[in-house]
DNA sequence: GACTGGCACTCGCCGATCAGGAGTGCCAAC
DNA sequence: GTTGGCACTCCTGATCGGCGAGTGCCAGTC
């Protein structure tokens, strides 16, 4: 049996009023609250039947009926109007992204103000290593067998590593090997990297070989390997609003969850440029965070991707402004990187 | 009156029961479980003693005794004695906290060791800036009016920030500027640059005053007076161990201030080298915190100090167990960075 | 056929009540 | 100063009944 359109009405205003109050919603308070122009007995009829279909449930006979998750994802998919950001909200966002000092700060002001206004747990990616191109290495000497390595990407990360040398090494060496190093890789994304550092070595003549391998291994370790990913965690008090009832009781699984980077990327990745994800409940692959909801999308100059956001919360969340909030942040993000 | 050698000692088996069952203790269980040689009703008359002094206290009439946060403050000051690492944390300790890749690397092993040793949550402060001094001054051009100045610091800190040139400026002019700036800053203190940054200006040439200027705006700026401290976290999850019983029944306030960078640097600052600090209970001056307990060290290599370390519980933590450990890693790590 | 008012029924919630038990304070005796 | 004993307190957990929100169903109406 599909369902006509007053019982998808329904089921909004229950979504929507769940959301709101936190408690079950019953047949006589949908009727007073929304106007739905039928008695509260046909509406108790519609929601018999959007139980059947498995939308909604009772918590326990007699008492009013709560989305599931399923109920959730139709609310999304089909039924959420796109709420447009209040100007207070554009606002904030403006003035929150202001005169950034450096990457770190950006970062760490769109987290923060991510989870500010959606009142939940935020998530912000640092732009990706690998789909960073690499602006410029630069070698400092330290002793006269160590060399700081320092690699500044076009997308503002700036990684640096100690490299320890096989001998010691003039500093008229440094110059050149950092010249050649430029000249080679300045401009490229870091995925392609590996086999001009390979030829970089091939190239060299056979005094500097050893240097230059010893470097090549460094910089092949860091900036393709185990290229790290680094993200930022903000409004982890939030998930104390409403009571232990959001979580099943324990916040225990879901803290844990966020303390594992790992997790967070998972989280916040894949996501198509220019769109919004959403996970509701077990539609997240992680055990422990099976009870909530996650709205992720991802942020680049233009139409390219570099990373991801989102947000993290109860599956009792409003998903409309959720939605609509980290898009707009990420849009803003990624207008930001691009001026840079 | 003074306490006598076996109330100190009914003091220091209530405080290490009711840390290891989290329940109020009788004076029946008291005497079973300890050595105390006389009655459980002689222990009632201590306890009547050590409630009067305010040591600890009856959660309501008729249930065991409790110790207050005076009764935590005497066991730490005079009853605990040290507890020496089991050769298993030592190791833990060791294969933390080898062979790091970068400092980020190092502090994020170390907050995450301190959070899995201790069992609650763990800070780790990056090595001051105002206590670092400068080892290179890198320039980078980005563009034509760009260049991006890298400071490497001696306590492996390397920071980046965009400069905005007011002209267009020559590489030859680049080299030119980086070698002065680190002719005169390297090897100094932060904290003592800023008469040096405003003499290189003054030494200029004029025609390089103007970007001379800009650039030493941006040092100043960047090195010291917005000096930026980091720091990590790590264990959030370890609040919920215990149920809501600990934190006067909301994790909310907790979580809040520990969002607060500055809240947490007031914490785990200024502690004497080579020594811990244990804040009880409303010894904190945060309101937030004032169910809380932390207890922190100063790190650095050798006997200086170039930042601070810390966890954070419930004021019924195992103390002597948390200040060994607070105290071992932080001796690990100075050693650690003193290696580089 | 869809909607509505009415009504019996279910069942969680809340407060009151009560027994059990852990723990105390006090006192007399040693 | 210490101890055994005893009356007392009061928290905990279980039980119970009334209340009320909410439902499902049915007969009647448009």
């Amino acid at each position: 049996m599909s369902l006509d359109d007053r019982k998808l009405e329904v089921l909004r205003a229950i979504v929507e009023d769940y959301v709101a109050t936190q408690e079950p919603v019953g047949s006589k308070a949908l009727v007073e609250r929304h106007q739905l122009g039928v008695s509260s007995a046909t509406v108790r009829n519609d929601m018999a039947v959007l139980e059947e279909e498995g939308y909604i449930r009772q918590p326990h006979t007699s008492a009013g009926r709560v989305p599931t998750n399923a109920g959730y994802r139709l609310f999304v998919d089909r039924l959420s109007r796109v709420k447009p950001l209040s100007p207070a909200e554009r606002r904030a966002i403006e003035r929150f992204l202001a005169d950034p000092v450096d990457l770190d700060d950006v970062v760490h002001r769109t987290v923060r103000l991510l989870a500010q206004l959606t009142r939940q747990v935020a998530v912000v990616q640092y732009p990706s290593l690998a789909r960073s191109s690499v602006r410029h290495l630069e070698l400092v000497p330290i002793s006269t067998t160590r060399i700081m390595l320092v690699m500044i990407a076009d997308t503002g990360r700036v990684e640096q590593r100690l490299v320890e040398m096989p001998g010691p090494i003039a500093p008229a060496d440094v110059t050149e090997l950092r010249r050649k190093v430029n000249e080679k890789l300045a401009g490229q994304r870091l995925a392609d990297t590996p086999p001009l550092v390979q030829a970089l070595v091939d190239d060299c003549s056979p005094e500097r070989r050893g240097t230059m391998a010893c470097l090549a291994t460094v910089l092949l370790e860091t900036l393709v390997e185990r290229s790290e990913e680094r993200l930022m965690l903000a409004g982890t008090a939030n998930l104390t609003r409403g009571g232990v009832l959001d979580f099943q009781g324990s916040l225990r699984p879901v803290l844990e969850a966020l303390e594992e980077e790992v997790i967070l990327l998972k989280l916040i990745g894949e996501v198509e440029p220019s769109t919004t994800r959403v996970r509701i409940g077990d539609e997240n692959e992680i055990d422990n965070l099976r009870s909530t909801s996650v709205v992720s999308a991802s942020y680049g100059p233009g139409a390219t991707i570099v990373g991801g956001l989102g947000v993290l919360g109860p599956t009792r969340m409003d998903y409309p402004g959720n939605i609509a909030t980290v898009r707009a942040v990420a849009r803003y993000l990624g207008d930001l990187l691009a001026q840079n």
